[in-house]
DNA sequence: TAGATTGTTAATCGATTAACAATC
DNA sequence: TAGATTGTTAATCGATTAACAATC
């Protein structure tokens, strides 16, 4: 199901990476530089030159031998293998802080991502605005995914609530979630859920702190 | 340097992997069972259940064979492994929505990780309380961070603000840092950056819906 | 004892990297 | 042409998994 042009499968790692490379990608073209060297763009993502070369040619071969990638070029390439050559609207549920954080955050419209509806249980909040959007009732959820087709879910309400949401999100059709809440939410595999839980990048990293302060504690 | 107790280097890996065994031990523990086996562990984590065993092998062997690992032991021990059996303080900066939501995240709190201090550069907020934190002005974070002894920050300010925020951080000796804008921070090798950047994800998954509905459409 | 499940070895698998010919 | 850098092969490296003896 996932393969390349030629038929073959691609690792997942590639495509972990290329929104990392896709990142400094644009960035660079914001920095107005033209091109760039497998060799630069290893340095700037902390990724072995070869290794982006190779991930590239997964994809068909984009670069031009002595002089590197033209970073339109490549930076057009890599959003239409993402499918992020086009906006994806995003449904969010929760019109508290956190979801009004979420709502303005400029990293996701950067990426063509559009929260475009957002729903609340709180008939005080129903009504008000965040950004452009009007907050509807929670009830209204189905129809308005469904009216705008939209396929992505963003869960940022209290955590008691999560699972409902979910299901909510699922019955409507939506096909992927991103969970800010530390709940553990289930949906069937037919949908992708990403839990943004800081708390496993935490962990991840205090291992390490540990260990750096045990030697010198010791 | 990141090695067992039996001086064998530990796979990056094995380290991914430990918070997601602790979260789901977590749920376990708090639904009363008492034991669990690798297999139902593999289930709830998605993780062969031959890795999971090799993976707690790296730091000794706490199950019993026949029965499997009992759940309160397995939690205390992951907890000591990543250095999550104590409380540490977090420094945010950013009083706005985000800071708000993060400060009253449940998340981090259930895993020990209390913000004790939060700081703005804007006067209004300076003074005015989130939960039970008075709001600092940034200039106060150098001197508090240091006589709290706090070494992982949280950058949730607006993107222009945010490479000023982790230079404060790294002057004052914070070794982990959350930066919660699309910004990329420059940071010095001591310091541990995590992006919690939804975009990466969303990106990542993204790939795979647009294989499939290509799927679908053609 | 019989059944279950760990801890561990050995085999497999796949990803990463070094090296270099092709070529701009 | 000389220098640079890609695309690609082949070698290395490491992680995953299957299998099973140990043992509760």
């Amino acid at each position: 199901m996932v393969a390349d042009e030629h038929g073959r499968r691609i690792p997942e790692g590639v495509i972990e990476r290329l929104p990392l490379y896709l990142g400094v990608l644009i960035q660079l073209r914001q920095d107005g530089q033209s091109t760039v060297s497998s060799a630069r763009l290893g340095e700037l993502t902390d990724v072995n030159p070869a290794q982006i070369r190779r991930d590239l040619t997964h994809f068909g071969s984009f670069g031009k031998r002595g002089v590197g990638y033209d970073i339109v070029t490549l930076v057009d390439r890599v959003q239409r293998i993402l499918g992020a050559d086009h906006v994806h609207r995003l449904a969010l549920v929760g019109a508290g802080n956190l979801g009004s954080a979420i709502a303005n955050y400029d990293g996701l419209r950067q990426h063509g991502f559009h929260v475009t509806a957002i729903f609340d249980a709180d008939p005080h909040k129903v009504g008000t605005r965040i950004g452009d959007i009007i907050v509807q009732h929670i009830d209204d959820l189905a129809r308005t995914v469904t009216d705008q087709n939209i396929r992505i879910g963003v869960i940022a309400v209290p955590p008691e609530a999560a699972q409902g949401v979910a299901d909510r999100f699922t019955a409507a059709g939506v096909r992927i979630m991103l969970n800010y809440t530390p709940v553990i939410v289930r949906v069937p595999p037919t949908v992708t859920l990403h839990n943004t839980d800081p708390v496993h990048e935490l962990l991840h990293t205090l291992y390490y702190l540990s260990r750096l302060e045990g030697v010198s504690r010791v």
